[in-house]
DNA sequence: CAGATGATTCCATCATTCTGGAAATATGGA
DNA sequence: TCCATATTTCCAGAATGATGGAATCATCTG
């Protein structure tokens, strides 16, 4: 993962509004929502939830399709684990037992992408 | 973890400077940097260097001690952890699998903590 | 085509964040 | 005490981001 697209997508994830968005869309899985029922829920005035939709499509972290009228909004799964795995990479120069005391393994070594960063 | 605190964290985390920065510490260990060094490394002015590590130190994400006239800076590796884990929480209404052949499980279900949210 | 619905773009306003020089603070050594 | 080193605070200018009303675009139905 490139480093810009990573900050790219924290600064999506850096604003209330548009981390409600996406942890409400991380919870609906593959299938999203169409950007008005988003709306509903969060109770945001269009044009502010289509400003926030757009940066985080931009950044990578949602796609969207159209279904009819609507546009459907889902999570992109590969972008969320390639973020989580930017942050931890290379945890404590490849000795995660020093880190292990405090954090999960999973977080120290989470990405399995061809073997890369692998180690459990 | 409180949604407050992951904006906190992201907008720390959402800046280059910062995310070398912390990236930098994560690679570090427990045991940190002096600010000198970051600097040094990073090619940073000093008041700059001050500035992000506030934000980082103050978004709950790394830690410092003073040592003599150093003063160390090193990754919370808690704060990290909850932070991956507040980001994936919840995914695909708790069927992991339904993401799963996009990810890596260890990202959707990553957090073990009391119990909260293990699924494997 | 006309009307209704779902969503986006335009844009002005307001608010926040980044940067680094100069000055200040803390610590250790002679 | 005086000086050097390590780091922080102060500050102001420059840049970037958020908000939502009005207008616009796209799609479906009759």
């Amino acid at each position: 993962m490139e480093k810009s697209f990573a900050v790219a997508a924290l600064s999506a994830l850096a604003q209330e509004t548009r981390l409600e968005v996406f942890r409400l869309l991380v919870e609906q899985g593959p299938d999203g929502l169409p950007a008005g029922v988003i709306g509903e829920r969060l109770k945001l005035p269009a044009p502010t939830l289509s400003f926030h939709l757009n940066q985080l499509r931009h950044a990578g972290l949602i796609g969207s399709r159209r279904e009819s009228r609507s546009i459907i909004y889902a999570a992109n799964f590969n972008a969320m684990t390639a973020l989580v795995g930017y942050l931890t990479e290379n945890c404590c120069r490849g000795q995660p037992e020093r880190c292990l005391p405090m954090v999960n393994p999973a977080a120290c070594v989470p990405v399995k992408r061809n073997g890369k960063h692998a180690r459990a």
